[in-house]
RNA sequence: CGCGGGGUGGAGCAGCCUGGUAGCUCGUCGGGCUCAUAACCCGAAGGUCGUAGGUUCAAAUCCUACCCCCGCAA
Protein backbone atom coordinates (compact mmCIF):
# COMPACT_ATOMS: atom_id res chain seq x y z
CA UNK A 1 0.00 0.00 0.00
CA UNK A 2 1.32 3.44 -1.13
CA UNK A 3 1.36 6.79 0.88
CA UNK A 4 -0.62 8.93 -1.10
CA UNK A 5 -1.50 12.35 -1.37
CA UNK A 6 -4.57 12.96 -3.74
CA UNK A 7 -5.15 17.05 -4.70
CA UNK A 8 -7.89 17.73 -6.85
CA UNK A 9 -11.16 20.45 -6.65
CA UNK A 10 -14.06 20.21 -8.41
CA UNK A 11 -16.82 17.36 -9.14
CA UNK A 12 -14.26 15.99 -12.28
CA UNK A 13 -11.78 15.00 -9.02
CA UNK A 14 -14.33 13.89 -6.47
CA UNK A 15 -15.41 11.14 -8.96
CA UNK A 16 -11.50 10.24 -9.64
CA UNK A 17 -11.24 10.21 -5.73
CA UNK A 18 -14.13 7.99 -5.00
CA UNK A 19 -12.82 5.26 -7.69
CA UNK A 20 -9.67 5.45 -5.75
CA UNK A 21 -10.88 4.23 -2.44
CA UNK A 22 -13.26 2.05 -3.69
CA UNK A 23 -10.88 0.42 -5.91
CA UNK A 24 -7.81 0.43 -4.19
CA UNK A 25 -7.73 2.51 -0.73
CA UNK A 26 -7.81 6.14 0.35
CA UNK A 27 -5.28 8.05 0.38
CA UNK A 28 -3.04 9.00 3.48
CA UNK A 29 -4.54 12.79 2.59
CA UNK A 30 -6.51 14.82 0.47
CA UNK A 31 -5.51 18.25 -0.51
CA UNK A 32 -8.17 20.67 -1.81
CA UNK A 33 -8.95 24.41 -2.78
CA UNK A 34 -10.21 26.51 0.49
CA UNK A 35 -13.66 26.56 0.70
CA UNK A 36 -14.89 30.14 -0.93
CA UNK A 37 -18.06 32.47 -1.11
CA UNK A 38 -19.51 31.56 -4.17
CA UNK A 39 -22.93 31.19 -5.91
CA UNK A 40 -25.99 33.47 -5.12
CA UNK A 41 -26.21 35.11 -1.97
CA UNK A 42 -22.27 34.49 -1.81
CA UNK A 43 -22.63 31.55 0.01
CA UNK A 44 -19.15 29.65 1.70
CA UNK A 45 -19.15 26.52 -0.52
CA UNK A 46 -16.67 24.05 0.45
CA UNK A 47 -15.26 22.02 -3.09
CA UNK A 48 -16.45 18.96 -4.15
CA UNK A 49 -13.39 17.10 -3.30
CA UNK A 50 -13.72 18.56 0.30
CA UNK A 51 -17.12 17.40 0.61
CA UNK A 52 -16.49 13.75 -0.45
CA UNK A 53 -13.32 13.65 0.93
CA UNK A 54 -15.25 13.86 4.58
CA UNK A 55 -17.90 11.66 3.27
CA UNK A 56 -14.97 8.87 2.43
CA UNK A 57 -13.36 9.76 6.15
CA UNK A 58 -10.42 10.87 4.63
CA UNK A 59 -8.50 13.19 6.06
CA UNK A 60 -8.57 16.72 3.89
CA UNK A 61 -6.64 19.65 4.32
CA UNK A 62 -7.92 22.70 2.74
CA UNK A 63 -5.61 25.27 1.08
CA UNK A 64 -5.07 28.18 -0.94
CA UNK A 65 -1.50 27.54 -1.54
CA UNK A 66 0.22 24.19 -0.89
CA UNK A 67 3.99 25.91 -2.22
CA UNK A 68 3.95 27.83 1.31
CA UNK A 69 3.99 26.88 4.46
CA UNK A 70 1.93 26.16 7.06
CA UNK A 71 0.82 23.30 4.18
CA UNK A 72 4.10 22.65 2.60
CA UNK A 73 5.32 21.32 6.14
CA UNK A 74 2.16 19.45 6.77
CA UNK A 75 3.12 18.16 3.19
CA UNK A 76 6.28 17.00 4.24
CA UNK A 77 5.73 15.53 7.56
CA UNK A 78 3.52 13.27 5.37
CA UNK A 79 5.99 11.92 3.73
CA UNK A 80 3.88 10.43 0.46
CA UNK A 81 5.13 7.84 -1.68
CA UNK A 82 3.74 9.83 -4.37
CA UNK A 83 1.85 12.65 -4.95
CA UNK A 84 -1.70 12.27 -7.67
CA UNK A 85 -3.35 15.53 -9.39
CA UNK A 86 -6.75 15.71 -11.10
CA UNK A 87 -7.83 19.18 -11.50
CA UNK A 88 -6.49 21.07 -8.54
CA UNK A 89 -6.09 24.21 -9.26
CA UNK A 90 -2.93 24.94 -7.99
CA UNK A 91 0.79 25.06 -9.74
CA UNK A 92 3.23 22.24 -7.24
CA UNK A 93 6.43 23.81 -7.18
CA UNK A 94 10.15 22.05 -7.52
CA UNK A 95 10.32 21.47 -4.08
CA UNK A 96 6.42 19.72 -3.60
CA UNK A 97 7.22 18.17 -6.97
CA UNK A 98 10.67 15.95 -5.57
CA UNK A 99 8.99 15.26 -2.13
CA UNK A 100 7.79 11.82 -2.75
CA UNK A 101 9.85 9.25 -3.99
CA UNK A 102 8.30 8.03 -6.63
CA UNK A 103 7.00 11.49 -8.04
CA UNK A 104 3.53 13.08 -8.54
CA UNK A 105 1.07 12.13 -11.50
CA UNK A 106 -1.55 13.77 -12.91
CA UNK A 107 -4.80 13.03 -14.79
CA UNK A 108 -5.43 15.53 -17.56
CA UNK A 109 -8.87 15.06 -19.71
CA UNK A 110 -7.13 14.74 -22.78
CA UNK A 111 -4.72 12.75 -25.05
CA UNK A 112 -1.85 14.39 -24.86
CA UNK A 113 0.19 16.03 -26.39
CA UNK A 114 -2.84 17.62 -27.94
CA UNK A 115 -5.20 20.11 -25.54
CA UNK A 116 -2.28 20.91 -22.80
CA UNK A 117 -3.65 23.23 -20.99
CA UNK A 118 -7.11 24.19 -18.67
CA UNK A 119 -10.28 23.29 -21.09
CA UNK A 120 -9.26 19.66 -22.56
CA UNK A 121 -12.58 18.48 -23.02
CA UNK A 122 -14.53 21.66 -23.77
CA UNK A 123 -11.90 22.55 -26.36
CA UNK A 124 -11.91 19.38 -28.04
CA UNK A 125 -15.96 19.24 -28.28
CA UNK A 126 -16.21 22.78 -29.95
CA UNK A 127 -13.75 21.48 -32.30
CA UNK A 128 -15.39 18.93 -33.25
CA UNK A 129 -13.30 16.20 -32.79
CA UNK A 130 -14.94 12.56 -32.13
CA UNK A 131 -12.15 11.04 -29.98
CA UNK A 132 -10.45 11.82 -27.01
CA UNK A 133 -9.78 10.44 -23.93
CA UNK A 134 -7.46 10.96 -21.17
CA UNK A 135 -3.65 11.17 -20.04
CA UNK A 136 -1.50 9.63 -16.76
CA UNK A 137 1.07 11.66 -16.98
CA UNK A 138 4.02 12.07 -14.64
CA UNK A 139 4.21 15.74 -13.75
CA UNK A 140 6.74 18.68 -14.24
CA UNK A 141 7.16 22.66 -13.95
CA UNK A 142 6.37 22.87 -17.43
CA UNK A 143 2.43 22.88 -17.58
CA UNK A 144 0.86 19.33 -19.32
CA UNK A 145 4.55 18.55 -20.84
CA UNK A 146 5.39 15.39 -18.22
CA UNK A 147 6.22 11.78 -20.03
CA UNK A 148 3.24 9.77 -20.67
CA UNK A 149 2.36 7.01 -18.11
CA UNK A 150 -0.48 5.84 -20.08
CA UNK A 151 -3.65 6.82 -21.98
CA UNK A 152 -7.46 5.86 -22.31
CA UNK A 153 -9.53 6.74 -25.43
CA UNK A 154 -13.13 7.76 -25.58
CA UNK A 155 -15.73 8.59 -28.34
CA UNK A 156 -17.68 11.83 -28.35
CA UNK A 157 -21.29 11.10 -28.72
CA UNK A 158 -22.46 13.16 -31.61
CA UNK A 159 -24.71 15.07 -29.59
CA UNK A 160 -22.63 15.30 -26.08
CA UNK A 161 -21.60 18.67 -24.13
CA UNK A 162 -19.22 19.21 -22.21
CA UNK A 163 -20.94 18.09 -18.96
CA UNK A 164 -21.87 14.96 -20.11
CA UNK A 165 -18.14 14.48 -21.66
CA UNK A 166 -16.96 15.27 -18.44
CA UNK A 167 -18.36 12.87 -15.99
CA UNK A 168 -17.62 10.14 -18.51
CA UNK A 169 -14.35 11.19 -18.27
CA UNK A 170 -13.53 11.14 -14.55
CA UNK A 171 -14.83 8.18 -14.79
CA UNK A 172 -12.20 6.72 -17.46
CA UNK A 173 -9.77 8.81 -15.65
CA UNK A 174 -10.38 7.34 -12.28
CA UNK A 175 -9.87 4.28 -14.30
CA UNK A 176 -6.84 5.08 -15.60
CA UNK A 177 -5.50 6.47 -12.10
CA UNK A 178 -6.11 3.02 -10.81
CA UNK A 179 -4.35 0.96 -13.44
CA UNK A 180 -1.48 3.59 -12.99
CA UNK A 181 -1.34 3.15 -9.66
CA UNK A 182 -1.37 -0.63 -9.82
CA UNK A 183 1.65 -0.87 -12.23
CA UNK A 184 3.36 1.67 -10.09
CA UNK A 185 3.23 -0.01 -7.47
CA UNK A 186 4.95 -3.35 -8.81
CA UNK A 187 7.49 -1.10 -10.59
CA UNK A 188 6.01 -1.71 -13.84
CA UNK A 189 5.21 0.33 -16.73
CA UNK A 190 7.03 2.97 -18.55
CA UNK A 191 7.67 6.87 -19.24
CA UNK A 192 7.06 7.95 -22.76
CA UNK A 193 8.25 11.65 -23.99
CA UNK A 194 5.31 13.79 -25.60
CA UNK A 195 5.82 14.56 -29.43
CA UNK A 196 6.77 17.87 -29.17
CA UNK A 197 5.47 18.40 -33.02
CA UNK A 198 1.87 17.39 -32.07
CA UNK A 199 1.43 19.66 -29.07
CA UNK A 200 -1.96 21.70 -29.17
CA UNK A 201 -3.13 23.76 -26.38
CA UNK A 202 -7.17 24.04 -25.04
CA UNK A 203 -7.50 27.65 -23.81
CA UNK A 204 -9.11 28.07 -20.85
CA UNK A 205 -12.88 29.32 -21.46
CA UNK A 206 -13.81 32.86 -20.71
CA UNK A 207 -17.15 34.33 -20.48
CA UNK A 208 -17.08 36.39 -23.69
CA UNK A 209 -16.50 32.77 -25.44
CA UNK A 210 -20.09 32.51 -25.01
CA UNK A 211 -21.72 34.84 -27.48
CA UNK A 212 -22.38 33.37 -30.41
CA UNK A 213 -21.21 34.91 -34.08
CA UNK A 214 -23.35 33.64 -36.45
CA UNK A 215 -21.37 34.51 -39.59
CA UNK A 216 -19.94 31.42 -38.72
CA UNK A 217 -21.39 27.84 -40.18
CA UNK A 218 -24.33 26.11 -38.40
CA UNK A 219 -22.02 23.51 -37.53
CA UNK A 220 -19.42 25.31 -35.58
CA UNK A 221 -21.95 27.36 -33.52
CA UNK A 222 -23.70 23.66 -32.57
CA UNK A 223 -20.41 22.29 -31.50
CA UNK A 224 -19.70 25.85 -29.49
CA UNK A 225 -23.27 25.42 -27.92
CA UNK A 226 -22.38 21.75 -27.02
CA UNK A 227 -18.66 22.82 -25.22
CA UNK A 228 -19.86 26.17 -23.39
CA UNK A 229 -22.20 23.00 -21.26
CA UNK A 230 -22.73 23.74 -18.30
CA UNK A 231 -20.62 26.93 -17.86
CA UNK A 232 -20.49 29.43 -19.38
CA UNK A 233 -23.31 28.45 -21.91
CA UNK A 234 -23.95 29.60 -25.43
CA UNK A 235 -25.59 33.03 -25.77
CA UNK A 236 -27.03 35.67 -28.15
CA UNK A 237 -29.06 38.47 -28.01
CA UNK A 238 -32.70 38.76 -28.96
CA UNK A 239 -33.74 42.81 -28.87
CA UNK A 240 -32.05 43.54 -25.24
CA UNK A 241 -32.83 40.40 -23.67
CA UNK A 242 -30.24 38.28 -23.32
CA UNK A 243 -30.92 34.48 -24.52
CA UNK A 244 -28.61 31.46 -23.57
CA UNK A 245 -28.99 28.94 -26.14
CA UNK A 246 -28.77 25.03 -24.45
CA UNK A 247 -29.46 22.67 -28.01
CA UNK A 248 -29.95 22.96 -31.65
CA UNK A 249 -30.26 21.19 -34.74
CA UNK A 250 -28.32 21.82 -38.21
CA UNK A 251 -30.78 22.70 -40.53
CA UNK A 252 -31.07 23.27 -44.20
CA UNK A 253 -31.70 27.17 -44.88
CA UNK A 254 -35.61 27.67 -45.16
CA UNK A 255 -35.03 30.29 -47.38
CA UNK A 256 -32.20 33.01 -48.54
CA UNK A 257 -30.87 35.39 -45.63
CA UNK A 258 -27.98 36.85 -43.48
CA UNK A 259 -26.32 35.54 -41.26
CA UNK A 260 -28.17 36.11 -38.19
CA UNK A 261 -31.92 36.63 -39.82
CA UNK A 262 -34.73 34.73 -37.69
CA UNK A 263 -37.09 32.81 -39.85
CA UNK A 264 -39.67 31.76 -37.48
CA UNK A 265 -43.49 29.98 -37.87
CA UNK A 266 -44.26 31.59 -34.30
CA UNK A 267 -45.29 28.42 -32.96
CA UNK A 268 -43.14 25.75 -33.17
CA UNK A 269 -40.03 26.21 -35.15
CA UNK A 270 -36.80 29.13 -34.68
CA UNK A 271 -34.47 28.78 -37.36
CA UNK A 272 -31.15 31.48 -37.52
CA UNK A 273 -29.06 31.74 -40.96
CA UNK A 274 -25.59 30.82 -40.30
CA UNK A 275 -22.54 32.00 -42.40
CA UNK A 276 -21.32 30.07 -45.23
CA UNK A 277 -25.19 29.11 -46.03
CA UNK A 278 -25.92 27.27 -43.06
CA UNK A 279 -28.38 27.57 -40.79
CA UNK A 280 -29.33 26.37 -37.62
CA UNK A 281 -32.81 25.35 -35.93
CA UNK A 282 -32.62 26.25 -32.06
CA UNK A 283 -34.52 23.52 -29.62
CA UNK A 284 -33.96 24.51 -26.30
CA UNK A 285 -33.25 27.95 -25.08
CA UNK A 286 -33.26 30.05 -22.10
CA UNK A 287 -34.21 34.05 -21.67
CA UNK A 288 -32.41 35.65 -18.28
CA UNK A 289 -34.46 35.18 -15.41
CA UNK A 290 -36.44 32.45 -16.97
CA UNK A 291 -35.79 29.18 -17.05
CA UNK A 292 -34.88 26.61 -20.03
CA UNK A 293 -37.22 26.57 -22.60
CA UNK A 294 -38.58 24.42 -25.41
CA UNK A 295 -38.78 26.14 -28.51
CA UNK A 296 -42.30 26.23 -29.16
CA UNK A 297 -42.81 27.11 -24.96
CA UNK A 298 -40.82 30.03 -25.78
CA UNK A 299 -42.49 31.23 -28.61
CA UNK A 300 -46.14 30.83 -26.99
CA UNK A 301 -45.28 33.77 -25.25
CA UNK A 302 -45.39 36.33 -27.89
CA UNK A 303 -49.32 34.97 -29.00
CA UNK A 304 -48.25 34.82 -32.75
CA UNK A 305 -46.71 38.18 -32.69
CA UNK A 306 -42.53 37.63 -32.27
CA UNK A 307 -41.08 40.41 -33.23
CA UNK A 308 -37.64 40.03 -33.62
CA UNK A 309 -36.08 39.80 -37.41
CA UNK A 310 -32.31 39.14 -36.94
CA UNK A 311 -30.28 38.35 -33.98
CA UNK A 312 -28.94 41.60 -31.87
CA UNK A 313 -29.99 44.54 -30.41
C1' C B 1 -26.59 41.19 4.68
C1' G B 2 -23.46 41.48 -3.32
C1' C B 3 -27.50 43.09 -7.59
C1' G B 4 -31.98 41.68 -9.98
C1' G B 5 -36.34 38.61 -12.10
C1' G B 6 -40.20 35.10 -10.99
C1' G B 7 -43.89 31.41 -8.57
C1' U B 8 -51.71 31.72 -11.94
C1' G B 9 -55.43 24.29 -14.55
C1' G B 10 -50.24 19.16 -17.34
C1' A B 11 -46.65 23.15 -20.27
C1' G B 12 -45.59 28.37 -21.60
C1' C B 13 -47.74 33.05 -20.47
C1' A B 14 -51.59 37.44 -19.65
C1' G B 15 -54.20 39.65 -15.64
C1' C B 16 -51.64 42.70 -10.47
C1' C B 17 -50.04 49.57 -11.08
C1' U B 18 -56.21 51.67 -11.44
C1' G B 19 -59.21 45.32 -5.72
C1' G B 20 -65.21 42.85 -7.45
C1' U B 21 -65.30 34.72 -7.43
C1' A B 22 -59.82 33.64 -13.83
C1' G B 23 -58.11 34.41 -19.45
C1' C B 24 -54.82 33.15 -23.83
C1' U B 25 -51.72 29.63 -26.66
C1' C B 26 -50.44 24.50 -26.37
C1' G B 27 -51.30 19.73 -24.45
C1' U B 28 -55.03 15.96 -22.74
C1' C B 29 -59.98 13.41 -23.51
C1' G B 30 -64.47 12.80 -26.86
C1' G B 31 -66.51 13.79 -31.79
C1' G B 32 -66.01 15.59 -36.96
C1' C B 33 -63.23 16.64 -41.48
C1' U B 34 -58.87 15.27 -44.60
C1' C B 35 -54.83 11.35 -49.50
C1' A B 36 -52.11 13.88 -45.95
C1' U B 37 -49.89 17.43 -41.92
C1' A B 38 -46.85 19.57 -34.43
C1' A B 39 -53.43 21.15 -40.25
C1' C B 40 -58.58 22.48 -39.41
C1' C B 41 -63.73 22.42 -37.01
C1' C B 42 -67.02 21.20 -32.66
C1' G B 43 -67.30 19.83 -27.55
C1' A B 44 -65.26 18.41 -22.56
C1' A B 45 -62.31 17.70 -18.33
C1' G B 46 -58.78 20.21 -15.45
C1' G B 47 -56.97 25.90 -11.12
C1' U B 48 -57.87 26.47 -2.61
C1' C B 49 -53.86 32.09 -8.43
C1' G B 50 -46.15 29.22 -3.82
C1' U B 51 -47.32 29.14 1.94
C1' A B 52 -49.13 31.69 6.39
C1' G B 53 -51.14 35.91 8.30
C1' G B 54 -53.16 41.10 7.70
C1' U B 55 -56.26 45.26 5.42
C1' U B 56 -61.30 45.23 3.11
C1' C B 57 -68.22 44.37 2.27
C1' A B 58 -64.84 41.97 -1.34
C1' A B 59 -57.78 40.07 -2.85
C1' A B 60 -54.52 36.49 -8.04
C1' U B 61 -54.64 41.82 -7.45
C1' C B 62 -52.82 46.07 -1.56
C1' C B 63 -49.50 45.05 3.23
C1' U B 64 -46.14 41.66 6.27
C1' A B 65 -43.32 37.21 6.98
C1' C B 66 -41.59 32.69 5.14
C1' C B 67 -40.55 28.74 1.30
C1' C B 68 -38.98 27.52 -3.65
C1' C B 69 -37.03 28.62 -8.72
C1' C B 70 -34.05 31.63 -12.02
C1' G B 71 -30.55 35.58 -14.37
C1' C B 72 -26.17 38.72 -13.17
C1' A B 73 -21.87 39.28 -10.46
C1' A B 74 -17.89 36.61 -7.90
Amino acid sequence: MLKIIYMGTPPLAATILEKICSDLYPPIAVITQLAKATGRGQKVTASAVEDTGKKIGVPVISSSNININPTLDILKNLKPDIILVAAFGQILKEEVLNLPRLGCYNVHGSLLPAYRGAAPIQRAIWDGQEITGVTVQRIVRKLDAGDIFLKKEITIKPNETSGELMDRIAVLGGEALVEAIRLIEVGGGTLTPQDETQITYAKKLEKEDAILDFNLSATNLFNQIRALQPWPVAEMKLGTTRVKLFNGVVVNPPSSGQPGEIVTDHKTSMVIHCGQGTALSLTEIQPENRKRLKIHEFLQAFRGNFPFKKIGN
